[in-house]
This record gives C-alpha cells, sequence and structure tokens, in this order.
DNA sequence: CCAAAAGTGTTTCACTTACACCCATGA
DNA sequence: TCATGGGTGTAAGTGAAACACTTTTGG
C-alpha cells in the first residue's frame, strides 16, 4: 500500500458505521452485511465506509447506509469513535460509529455496491462480526436500552400509527423486561404525548386496537417547559 | 501547505480536544489554554492536539492533557466526534472530544508547549473560543449535567476525602439548582457508598464536619448486582 | 456569647406496584 | 361459541418533598 507523509500532520483513514435496529414483531434485530471487499470477505459486518473529506460525519453517515442498504430518513444519531491502534489489520483506521432506528415495515433493504448481502440478525443472534464491530454492537445495545427510558426515540421502530400494546411490545423487547399493562396504558396516557387516531388496526383475529401516534411537537413544548419523558 | 493523496483513501487530520472540569469551592470552571500556535494565536481554547496513527484516541487525549497542563491521573470520558467540514478554517479536521473531570485541591496547572498559558474560568464566564470549541464545552456541560445524576463521577471533583456539605454543594454547582439538605443527606448515606473516615474537617471556625469517602468498590459490587444510583 | 455551619425526624403527598375481569371481534 | 387480545380501576406500599430547631466550635 502506497505511503507517503505529505501533510504537515499525521493523517488517518476514518470511517462511519452504523447499527442499524428494526423491530420485528417481538425480537430487536440489526442489519448486517456482508463483505464484498477483500478484508474480511464474505465476512458479516456492519455497513459503513470511508468518510469524504467534504463531508460531514453525519452525512456520510447517512450516505453510506443508503448506499449500503438503501434506508434513508431515519432516525441517526451518533454513538462512539472507536480509536484502537489497531482495529483495522490492514492499517490504523478511526471509526465513528452510529446507530439508527428504521421502521421495519416500509424499509426496503437491499444490498449494494461494496454489500454482497444484507440481512438482519436477532441482536442476541448475530454471527460472528469483521473488526471490532462486535463491541460497537453492544455499545449500541446498551444505549439504546438507556436511552429509550428517557428519550421518546423507541417511537422511532414503530409505525406512524401504532397500537398501545405494539408501543408496550416495544418498550419491553428493548429493555428485556415484562411491564404491567394497566400500568403502562396508565402512564403513558397521562403524559399526554399520544394522538388518539380514531382508527382501529385492521384484519385482526380478535378486538381491534386503537391506533395512536407520537405527538412530536406536543413532546417538544413540554421538554423545553421541563417535562422528563421516563418509561 | 503541501498535499499528496498518496492513500488508498481520503486521508484526514484527527485532533482530540478535552474540556477540564473542575470545582473551585462554589463554581464549576473549565480550564482553557491560550493558542501558541498561530492559528488563532493567543485565542482562548481547549487544550488538544493532533492524534498521533501509534496511538489509540484515549491515549492521544491522555499525552495533551499532561503536555499542554501537566494533569494526570484523572476521570476522562469521550464526549463526541465533531467533524463538519470547515470547522478548522485551515482544512478539514476532525476532532474527538473528551471531559475530564480533576480535583482542584492538589493539581498543578501549567502552561506547555503549544500552549501560552493556561486559565480557568466558570462555566458561564468563558471568554471567545476558537473553532467550534464553543459547541464542545456546551456538550460537555450538559453530558456532565445528566451524566452526574445517575453515575457517581461527581467524586472525581472533589478531595479524596469531603464533608457531606462539600458533596451537597458539589451537585448543586453542577446541577444549578439547590438540594435540601435533610432530604440529601438521608439519600446519599443510604446508599451504603460512603465510607466514614472518623476524621473531622480541621481549621474551620464553626463546629467541624465529618470527613467521608466514596467507597468505590461496594459501588461496583453494587452497581453488578443491579443498583442504580440517582441523585 | 456570638457567628457559622453541622447535624437530625416526621408528616404529607405523589407515584409506583400489584392485581383480575369483562368486552369486542373474527373465525 | 370460542379463542384471542383489548380495555379498564382500586388499594397498598414506597419513596420524594417539605420543613425548623438544637449542637458544636472558634473567635
Amino acid at each position: 500500500m502506497a505511503r507517503k507523509y505529505s501533510y504537515k500532520y499525521p493523517m488517518h483513514a476514518v470511517t462511519v458505521d452504523c447499527v442499524i435496529f428494526g423491530l420485528d414483531e417481538d425480537e430487536l434485530k440489526v442489519m448486517l452485511i456482508q463483505r464484498g471487499e477483500k478484508t474480511f470477505k464474505d465476512q458479516w459486518a456492519l455497513p459503513g465506509g470511508f468518510v469524504d473529506p467534504k463531508e460531514s460525519l453525519d452525512d456520510a453517515a447517512r450516505r453510506e447506509l443508503e448506499e449500503e442498504t438503501g434506508i434513508h430518513k431515519v432516525y441517526l444519531e451518533q454513538l462512539y469513535t472507536f480509536g484502537a491502534v489497531d482495529r483495522d489489520p490492514r492499517e490504523r483506521v478511526v471509526t465513528v460509529a452510529y446507530y439508527a432506528l428504521v421502521k421495519l415495515s416500509g424499509q426496503v433493504i437491499r444490498a449494494t455496491t461494496d454489500a454482497a448481502d444484507a440481512a438482519w440478525f436477532g441482536v442476541h443472534d448475530c454471527p460472528p462480526v469483521a473488526f471490532d464491530h462486535d463491541d460497537i454492537l453492544t455499545m449500541a445495545h446498551r444505549r439504546l436500552q438507556g436511552k429509550v427510558r428517557y428519550q421518546p426515540i423507541g417511537f422511532e421502530l414503530l409505525p406512524v400509527k401504532f397500537t398501545l400494546t405494539q408501543l408496550q411490545r416495544m418498550y419491553e423487547v428493548i429493555l428485556e423486561k415484562e411491564l404491567d399493562k394497566r400500568n403502562f396504558r396508565k402512564k403513558i396516557l397521562a403524559m399526554d404525548l399520544l394522538i388518539d387516531c380514531n382508527e382501529i388496526e385492521r384484519d385482526v383475529a380478535h378486538r381491534a386496537a386503537r391506533l395512536y401516534r407520537f405527538d412530536e411537537p406536543s413532546y417538544k413544548r413540554l421538554a423545553k417547559s421541563g417535562f422528563n419523558f421516563e418509561i
């Protein structure tokens, strides 16, 4: 590999890697891609790639997400930057990790460009992954579990209109513990953050549930005046 | 500035910057250095510098901290990575920001190498700072306010032995709100995380308070079995 | 003996938890 | 009519918040 230090400063390869979470009924999933490039070829890994000097880190993460999986317009947040010297066997690469929350319903997942394949895996059921991606996955999962309790980001995993049972399931799946139905409903409805759509779900073989949607403007207003969301 | 892309990938300058918090009786302070280098010369800025390809990001942060301020062996945690394209007017520089908590008592602060001067400023009383360091300062302050409530990191700002009043003041200063003395003492003592040193403070013109220290091993044990610290 | 901060309990209120049955719907 | 999940209220317990006076010490 060609190398020449023609810079005033030491220079680094910088990548972004994304942990993409999706909720599949009652399992939390992450998307992995099968690498097409020769290093770690055919191994599963997080989607990601090199940052271009002309784009911000956030832009790079969104671009890679779209390029490698077709996913776009999702909740995306920086997770942590991994900079161990030998985390990439080829050379020193610093990676800025992100995590994304996607609504599984209505996302078309495709494997493109560098990726030979893309697939969803249960968070506790991932194949071995390349580089230090296992550390990234673990940290992302922990961050999600922590953040979901005091920020209403969980809605990003659900369809726009959802039932209270779906909402509760989402929390149960992420937090990995059961919640009491009556207490959950009392609490979430008391927050005044859900709008009753005055619609019911369709095509279910039992009493159809009411549909709600998250009232984001209302949340922002409340948050400003000191309201604390908490599950 | 010389430039030549002799790499397989686009390469980036990567720096680390540190927000150093200290507690000065009843004000939360941050340390800034006056830049000696020509870009933003004489302006105040966060201590920091370029990452060497042969060191991890954490190592780089500790090295810069020591080199520029003489501070070492402190609590240090990665904050966020700032990667806007034009955050450095010279060229694209990605910076990994850290924050540190230091015990003001017993730290010798010096200005060395690249820094012309180093000084403490109240968090709400900082001079204009170079680059996007104001954003970094703001985020660090918010992170500290958030984290101090559910992780016992505040002790890093106090001497090893401290009084309950000092401890309470620390939380009041960071959280910027008053706490009730009796409730605070009840709560913190009930956690069983403080060891009574069986000593009292010296040279005070009033009744001397008992000294305590933080029982870290005990905290780690409790944390493992699901205990949740919370102020 | 005065100034200054240390130290100490109780009551009230709000919130969390535990818990079980009837209802609506489609098959 | 049965199976399936939807939807609802109350009582007990726990933890948070409010609140004021006495004690100790040095000057």
